[in-house]
DNA sequence: CATATTGGTAAGTCGTGGCTTACCTTTAAG
DNA sequence: CTTAAAGGTAAGCCACGACTTACCAATATG
């Protein structure tokens, strides 16, 4: 899963407190929707989101859907970051050392 | 800066083109805007939130803006992805371990 | 002083995304 | 078999956000 969809998928507040909640353990469609302010209808289709981007994943018991945080799901968002992090240190360094010229 | 705003920020592809750009050295709102499909005031805009997300810093220089990537902008941001990491995993070994019961 | 550069902001347009209600399918239970 | 519980999907609405053009302020340069 590329790191953009982990990324729009927690920039929606509704979306990462639904995902904020099935990480301290699984959880239905109906179960979720009841502590939340949004429609059920809603929370399934965040969770449609939240389940491309592979940061979650269902399992059938019965009529219900039970949803479990994917650990590795957020693998590649943070190997993004962690690559910027290293990039934006060495080339702060460079200007420091090298007085380098700024492309205007 | 919350990570929510670091969140928000780099969910936009556009935003995150200036940003990964600026992470490799600082550069002019023209000079950025140059190398981009979209106008100079959009980039402006662009920056502005990035900004208000504390992930870059801007300088002048004469007429022109310097704007610098800062490298402790995503701090909060990693922060909260390795919160959940442990949580994820922690929930997991739970169910696992226990046979713990979801909530319908 | 006049005139470019540079860039931030205002105002307005347009598409997308998050939400709702309505509907349908599937499994459980009386 | 009928009824209820659970949840995915369709259709439509509305707000917000990403753009545009137009305008203005500030600095540099002839």
């Amino acid at each position: 899963m590329p790191y953009q969809q982990s990324l729009t998928a927690l920039a929606d507040p509704t979306r990462r407190h639904i995902f904020e909640s099935i990480s301290t353990g699984p959880q239905s469609v109906s179960s979720l929707a009841k502590n939340m302010p949004v429609s059920r209808p809603a929370v399934s289709q965040h969770l449609k989101v939240l389940s491309n981007a592979g940061l979650v994943i269902a399992t059938k018991r019965g009529t219900q859907n039970i949803y479990s945080a994917k650990p590795d799901g957020l693998h590649e968002l943070r190997h993004y970051l962690e690559q910027f992090w290293g990039e934006v240190l060495t080339s702060f360094a460079d200007e420091v050392e090298n007085q380098k010229e700024i492309p205007e």
